[in-house]
DNA sequence: ATTATTCTTGACAGGAACAGTAGAGATTTT
DNA sequence: AAAATCTCTACTGTTCCTGTCAAGAATAAT
């Protein structure tokens, strides 16, 4: 009953991005190398986030990527559906997908009490999550004191 | 993020042997046609419940397992912990463990905002399937005219 | 135009966990 | 003594997770 590091990790990145946002795209080597996530590998992940519609991107120099909505408008629901693909303890239990795929549905119909049971409970937790936006964990690294690192890109200068 | 198959099979053979409760121990063979679950992987699943202590065994002939405790004192949650191990979203967060062994610790240590989104998270989980007793799913079994089988080691005379 | 930078796409692979099977043995009732 | 039932350990095929890799396409800067 993981989460996958996909979610982990997306979380992770997309905050990394709403906390050190600047004029230009964030690029996935300054993310990878602040978040420690292997650079190839979240390359992949901010593919499922496009797709999921969470993040734009641009290709080229001083390309990178940004988020598509406010950071107030982004809960760490959407990322994890995005990076988990559905957000279901179980999968004996018709649900919404993100790909719209047909789920299996239970061998007992409606005969089977413990399906109730984890179809609330992934509602519940799913509740949760949609609680908690980007700009809500942003506050609580201000918070914190979490340190901003400032984009190189600007620091020519220096 | 699923539920692995021990927590569902070892929910509803719980449920199974509440719902059909006599004065004799319940059969592995009976459990698992009626919830058509393998008899030798149900066998595995009932020696991690009866080491959590929540069901207890007697051999031989007319023997089998039997719940330790009242149906309305044994919640959902502690079935699940005793199937899955632990009740945790994710490994990079301190939690407690069947086995009591160490958890690894998140690599940022405190620095990390998502791991209390994670704790947070299996807590209200865990909370919810606490609220939910044995006695509480037969209580809706009955609701639903779910049919109890007659154990047939009484029914010689018929 | 050319070049360097960055994202895009698809394939591939090692390892771990899951889900189940199997056999030999221990215990208890009849 | 025999039959029924649980007990313990080991094994195995499959799937999913967690990446790595390579080649290509788009864009900005020169």
């Amino acid at each position: 009953m993981k989460l996958s590091t996909k979610s982990r990790y997306g979380v992770r990145a997309m905050f990394d991005m709403a906390y050190h946002a600047g004029s230009l795209p964030a690029q996935i080597k300054d993310i990878s190398r602040r978040q420690n996530i292997s650079p190839r590998y979240l390359e992949q992940i901010f593919q499922d986030l496009k797709k999921a519609g969470l993040l734009k991107s641009r290709r080229g120099p001083q390309g990178g990527y940004s988020l598509s909505r406010p950071a107030e408008e982004i809960t760490v629901k959407e990322i994890v559906l995005a990076a988990e693909g559905e957000l279901m303890l179980v999968n004996c239990v018709k649900g919404l997908r993100k790909d719209g795929e047909a789920p299996p549905s239970c061998e007992f119909d409606n005969q089977c009490l413990t399906q109730y049971i984890w179809a609330e409970g992934s509602r519940i937790l799913g509740q949760y999550f949609d609680s908690i936006s980007l700009k809500d964990l942003c506050d609580q690294g201000q918070e914190l004191g979490l340190e901003k690192e400032l984009d190189h890109r600007f620091m020519y200068f220096i």
